[in-house]
DNA sequence: ACCTTTACCTAACGAACGTTAGTAAACAAT
DNA sequence: ATTGTTTACTAACGTTCGTTAGGTAAAGGT
């Protein structure tokens, strides 16, 4: 059992800390909250973990990789721009809405990753986030969306999306999908009839 | 000259706090790392102030009045809802590209106030949130604006909103009205065409 | 039966934290 | 000229930080 336990104890740190750096933040979450938490002494952590960062890392890369899983799983099966547009909606809702705690911190805490991994992690934003604007550029060429700024439309339906994981906190009982059936069809179709 | 030096301090002092809020975040920003931006020592920061969260309350508070006072001065001179709301986002963002450091500590920092005042700045946002919805229900209403789900879509537009911040220190020149138009045109008519 | 590994502990490291006390110099007001 | 205020300093306070060292007891494999 000796190798069961340690799993669950490190899976249970790690659940632990997101749910701690999601609430009071990286910088603000020392090791013997986090200890204290878990039920045992600080310098114990350390038989599961290397070091605070590497917490950070590990949840801001495997939310990435998700992100990245997600999205192109989604689009991949639809043709339009529109349909691949609102798959990739509900597909980064999804992944969002299964790792409320994970997403929260790699959406607000990953300005502490220090910088080989912090530029690394910044390029996976950025290409995740070129994924969204050739769909809409291409929704452009076909004379099927707006001429719009492609780079500002997708700044704000990212900006927008990002944003969700704020909404199950509150008492709605919205489901994912109508967050993101609403989302898709106020960023597509607008607010006015 | 006593008066005026003190008051430059004073100034610079927010000043410089606001950046590195922003930048490192709060906790992650020791007094010692201010006083040296300062350059002064630490110690001698509290000829000008009473604590850290001092700081960090008073950033807070005052972005809150800023938009406040922006929301109704921009809503009273419009009568539709569409463009009592165009006005509302012009002025949001007119706030935030006035003032990007204290608005990225007022998004992102204001979890660190403790709770006589915590609970007063969320009720503070609630309160501002529910200028948009009214503006939004009463579009509704009016047959103006699509049977939507009120809290959802000022969620949504607000979201987009609060990033902008952002947006100012990418390399590309968008002017804050590209940028309230842009946003004011998709969120009210959409990407589809 | 012995050896290794695992999972925890206590104790402690040096560094950094927010903040206070006490003091000296500069300046303004009387 | 004197007094009081302002702004800075050095020194230090008690606390907390991330992390390491070293030890112990139990479990697992051979």
């Amino acid at each position: 059992m000796a190798t069961a336990t340690k799993i669950d104890r490190r899976t249970e740190i790690r659940q632990t800390a997101r749910k701690m750096f999601k609430e009071r933040g990286y910088a603000a979450t020392s090791m013997r909250d986090l200890a204290r938490e878990v039920g045992i002494e600080a310098a114990s952590l350390y038989n599961h973990l290397s070091s605070k960062e590497e917490l950070l890392h590990e949840m801001c890369f495997d939310m990435a990789e998700q992100f990245f899983q997600a999205f192109s799983v989604a689009v991949a099966d639809e043709k339009s721009p529109a349909k691949k547009l609102r798959a990739a909606i509900k597909a980064h809702i999804h992944v969002i809405a299964s790792n409320l705690d994970g997403s929260t911190v790699f959406f607000h805490e990953w300005i502490f990753l220090q910088d080989p991994e912090l530029a690394r992690f910044k390029k996976l934003r950025s290409q995740y986030e070129q994924g969204f604007r050739d769909i809409v550029q291409k929704g452009v060429a076909d004379k099927d969306f707006k001429e719009v700024n492609v780079k500002l439309a997708v700044f704000t339906i990212l900006s927008a999306l990002n944003a969700t994981y704020d909404l199950y906190k509150s008492s709605e009982k919205l489901s994912e999908e109508e967050i993101a059936e609403s989302m898709s069809n106020l960023l597509l179709k607008g607010l006015k009839k």
